[in-house]
DNA sequence: CGAATAGTGTCTCTCAGACAATATTGC
DNA sequence: GCAATATTGTCTGAGAGACACTATTCG
């Protein structure tokens, strides 16, 4: 039965024809977010070609057959922007399909959300001429292309989700990073101002957060104690979690 | 200087062959998921058709190229299942794009998870010979066509999480339901008993979660105190969040 | 020393978990 | 009455937010 089973699928594969199906094309996009002068910022480029040339735009493009889906995000971070995986935490947002929202065909795109350190300013990659760190609360959302906007704002908001439950805010930091570095990714994150002397006690509590490097920073030009470095721990989930402040049900 | 960028996206358009880019097939799966008897079941059919005939598989198909997504998934699910969209609590769940997920040709599949409260049996519906309640401990993993394993570990874990902050397990419920029957609901999904008394105390207490329906329910055939019946509330968010027990990293 | 930043301790209030006690039904 | 379920109350410990206080640097 089994072997029969097996030829039929044979036989049908063989006789298969992909044009009956109606024909889609997928991009990816990258919401690539980062913390620059406690500014939570966004990537964005220039669009060289049509549609909505000219205009600003999240970096993306369209998926190769043979490649997967967060590979080809992967590849146009790296191509367009210059940023390596290897620094950055890269997660699915999810899939945005509005039948209109491309006007040269149907093209449902996948975005990733991509949280990195603040890099000196990347370099204009592979059919990008101009690319710039934008603060999110600057960027108007009528002038992005396509339906970027509300992929803009859906990265945002899983971001500031995923800095309450989870310790992908060290991504926003270097490899070793001192407790205000990232106390500083969370108010730039959530745009509101924290205790330092709170969110000390519960980010050094949370057990597999922060890993002490057992060094110190070098202080500011102001002054100040020097700082303990850290670097991120190995937990998946943040517990306690931190909550955002007057959790409004917005 | 708008109206030459407005000629040339025109022109743009019209000289533009969708046959350039690479052709991908888009396709809406449904994790449907209820809770019977105490136990949390998804709704599985059984394909007709090549590829992975005669395997069991969550229910859904290919994207028609003028529907939206969400249009397509509950499209599917009101066709070949017969539940009701006003019924239930609907979100996408991601997108799955592996390369080799389905043997035909490059496919990308983006999964919504569906919560409804205990019907009656479905009736099979277009296209569909076989379908039934399968409690979700009882699925085995390899049997299944497609990656629909990944798929629906993906949505009971996302319904795990989502139960915790977000007042979404009333969907599972009818439109008036017990504590008890809540709290059946958690310990479903969650797969852990609850103490009665603390549910009561947190979920009557969290603002805006339960509405009073005034009434009582009718006790059970062991006796027992008659229950208020309530209505779901109009809070997006639950707060304070039910957390679930030992919240272990894992 | 003063300004600035880092880090610790203390108090209060909320809330989760354990569980006693009471209320209301069917048998 | 007895079993079963519903609902309220009480206690304890963890943890969040407010904030006093100490520690260490630069100028």
């Amino acid at each position: 039965m089994d072997g029969q089973a097996a030829r039929d699928e044979r036989a049908f594969l063989a006789a298969y024809d992909a044009r009956t199906f109606p024909p889609f094309a997928v991009t990816v996009d990258v919401v690539l977010l980062t913390v620059r002068e406690g500014v939570l910022s966004v990537l964005l480029v220039e669009r060289e070609t049509h549609p909505f040339r000219g205009r600003l735009a999240l970096p993306g493009g369209f998926v190769q057959v043979d490649e997967d889906l967060e590979q080809a995000a992967v590849r146009r971070l790296e191509q367009e922007t210059g940023v390596r995986r290897s620094v950055a935490h890269v997660e699915q947002l999810g899939a945005f399909g509005d039948p209109l929202r491309d006007p040269r065909m149907r093209v449902v795109s996948v975005p990733y959300l991509v949280f990195a350190p603040d890099l000196p300013a990347p370099v204009p990659g592979v059919r990008v001429s101009w690319l710039a760190w934008v603060p999110v609360r600057a960027v108007e959302p009528d002038r992005l292309a396509f339906d970027h906007a509300a992929v803009l704002a859906a990265g945002v908001e899983r971001a500031r989700a995923k800095l309450e439950y989870s310790p992908v805010a060290t991504a926003f930091c270097g490899a070793e990073f001192t407790i205000a570095d990232l106390r500083r990714v969370y108010e730039a994150v959530w745009g509101v101002p924290l205790d330092p002397r709170n969110f000390h006690r519960k980010t050094t509590g949370a057990e597999g957060f922060l890993v002490p490097a057992g060094r110190e920073s070098v202080p500011g030009p102001e002054g100040g104690r020097p700082a303990a470095l850290y670097q991120r721990g190995h937990a998946l989930q943040l517990h306690p979690a931190m909550l955002r402040p007057t959790y409004a049900t917005s």
